[in-house]
DNA sequence: GCCGTTTTCGGCCCGACTGTTTTCAGTCG
């Protein structure tokens, strides 16, 4: 086996984005920092990694917007860790104006002229320059500019995104509070909070109204907005006391579609099917689809893509990753539905660190519409939440038992989440694992540990016999820590060698696998599981956020074990548990 | 710098809003 080159996907993408902001500031040709820019896309969104794929020979000029130069330019990454062209860029332009690119309001003309006029190279030199007026000395520049800039700064050093669980809500009475105003007819989020993004980092949202200008200035008056940006006829942006933007438009009815289309996006997406239309001779944008000056489409989003001759395609999987070839194939998935879910194989209790009782869960369980749940409490290793010896286990099978002779409606399977050690070992010996119904494995502990140590650890407690799932298996934690340092790509692999399930955690800060890995384990034929990893009766409410992410990752009902009745998923454990 | 069922060259998405202008460049999505 060839050495395994440490230079991840993630740091080649970061490469290449860096070269197009720089390429940008030095007023390169806008469509070679797009190339880059799509490049980025393509690496980052990449379920294998690169190093692999180079070392199976495989020609990388196959990947959508890698063409001959950029596929030996991370060639020369694999090798090398950087790139010599980024470095010939780096004599020219200082790295630190990256930096002044993310403010709001700047771009590269302004970075450009605030580094060649003043010298500015960070964000201090900046807050310094705009502070002692000297901004307003340069052309394009005036006091609300420079006003702007000062804000911007403290913002930046405060980055945000949000996560979809607190979006939702904020969505939600945003909609509501607009749908009142009179006038109003259509009212819907879009953006990436419509594309099941797992954060969002400012919501938009877009409305038909017989008075664009009142329910712009309506929107601007309520109660959760902190401070207006901007607001125009059309279109108005504010912001939140916790930071976040809400930008809403307004269109006629007779563009709702089109407009719905054009700010769910994603932007690559929109410009790809822009692409299509004007293959047909056809302009589009937020306001229709035109033949020269009359409108052919745009009333509903589902006219946009006939005229495109495209079917619909699904909000989650507009990210230009192969949803309109596959479209023109006529090869879209049908998407899995919350509906879907008739199971969930990872829940809590009090016996743990849950807040509810067995019977209380399996209750709200049945409630949430599910018809079974497995009990997956944690393992005497893991004290800080009272995790089971064999001899609690016990006495929790016994009452488990008990409780599904006389509960209807719902069943509940017995299981536990065991820890996985630091050497890959499980906290329970067989002979006790042996006499659940099934067995998840987790990682929360040695987070720090090598790439290599990580991969080889979950792999062997994946090879243990009566292993059935990997639990949350990047171990992140949305805006608080990052994945641990593991091969994921041979962990799925892996997987699908040992019958294993892979578990899709819908806790909203974990939403663990990403879209790009439920994607590479349905590609791969590896069964998912959606859990909601519940600690409490309302928690089965986040199974919508994992079906979101599942959606992402292209994932279908089948691509699914807890969409299967009781009787066909016993099989499907028998099986595994062999 | 990528891409090609018209093309290996000549294309590459497009409109709203802001601030600084005095008719529009720059930025954003």
């Amino acid at each position: 086996m060839p050495a395994r080159s440490k230079v991840s996907n993630d740091a080649v993408a970061a490469i290449f984005e860096e070269m197009a902001d720089l390429l940008e500031i030095e007023d390169a040709n806008p469509f070679r920092v797009r190339a880059y820019r799509n490049a980025a896309r393509t690496v980052h969104g990449l379920g294998r990694e690169l190093a692999e794929l180079a070392a199976e020979g495989r020609d990388l000029t196959s990947l959508p917007f890698i063409g001959r130069d950029l596929a030996a330019k991370i060639e020369e990454i694999l090798r090398s860790g950087s790139a010599a062209a980024l470095d010939k860029l780096h004599q020219r332009v200082p790295a630190s104006l990256e930096a002044l690119l993310r403010l709001p309001g700047l771009g590269p003309k302004r970075v450009q002229t605030l580094y060649r006029r003043l010298g500015i190279e960070n964000l201090d030199q900046l807050e310094k320059a705009a502070r002692a007026g000297r901004l307003q000395t340069l052309p394009g520049f005036g006091p609300r500019t420079s006003q702007r800039i000062v804000e911007a700064i403290a913002a930046a050093r405060a980055p945000r995104r949000f996560l979809r669980v607190d979006v939702e809500a904020v969505a939600r009475d945003f909609v509501d509070a607009l749908r009142a105003v009179p006038g109003v007819r259509q009212v819907v989020a879009a953006g990436s909070f419509r594309r099941g993004a797992e954060t969002v980092g400012d919501l938009d949202i877009l409305a038909t109204a017989s008075d664009s200008g009142k329910l712009m200035r309506r929107f601007v008056e309520l109660e959760p907005v902190e401070t207006v940006v901007s607001r125009g006829a059309t279109r108005a942006t504010v912001l939140l006391a916790n930071g976040l933007q809400v930008d809403l438009r307004a269109v006629e009815p007779a563009s709702y579609g089109a407009a719905l289309h054009y700010f769910t996006g994603s932007k690559a997406h929109n410009i790809a099917v822009r692409r299509l239309a004007q293959g047909r001779g056809l302009k589009l944008n937020e306001y229709g689809v035109f033949r020269g000056e009359r409108r052919v489409a745009g009333r509903s989003e589902a006219s946009v893509f006939r005229a495109v001759g495209l079917p619909f395609i699904e909000p989650e999987l507009r990210e230009n990753r192969g949803e309109i070839e596959a479209a023109h194939a006529g090869e879209l998935p049908r998407l899995i539905e919350r509906g879907d879910l008739v199971g969930d194989l990872h829940v809590h209790t009090d016996a743990t660190d849950g807040r509810a009782g067995l019977e209380e869960m399996a209750r709200a369980a049945r409630r949430a519409g599910l018809r079974y749940i497995a009990i997956t409490d944690h393992s005497k290793r893991l004290s800080v939440a009272n995790g089971l010896d064999a001899s609690r286990l016990d006495r929790q099978i016994d009452e488990i038992e008990r409780l599904n002779a006389r509960l209807r409606g719902i069943h509940i399977l017995k299981g536990i989440e065991v820890e996985i050690l630091s050497d890959g070992s499980l906290d329970l010996p067989d002979r006790v694992l042996r006499k659940l119904d099934l067995v998840i494995g987790a990682v929360h502990s040695g987070f720090g540990l090598p790439r290599d140590k990580q991969t080889a650890r979950i792999l062997r407690a994946m090879d243990r016999p009566c292993f059935t799932m990997l639990a949350h298996p990047s171990g992140r934690l949305l805006g608080e820590r990052d994945a641990y340092e593991v091969d994921l790509d041979r962990v799925i692999d892996n997987a699908r060698a040992r019958g294993c399930f892979v578990e899709l955690n819908s806790q909203p800060k974990r939403l663990d696998l990403s879209d790009t890995f439920c994607r590479l384990a349905r590609d791969e034929g590896v069964p998912l599981c959606i859990n909601s990893d519940a600690h409490s009766t309302a928690d089965f409410a986040n199974l919508g956020l994992g079906v979101a992410q599942a959606r992402r990752g292209w994932v279908e009902r089948s691509d699914v074990v807890n969409t299967r009745a009781l009787s066909l998923l016993r099989k499907l454990l028998a099986t595994t548990m062999a």
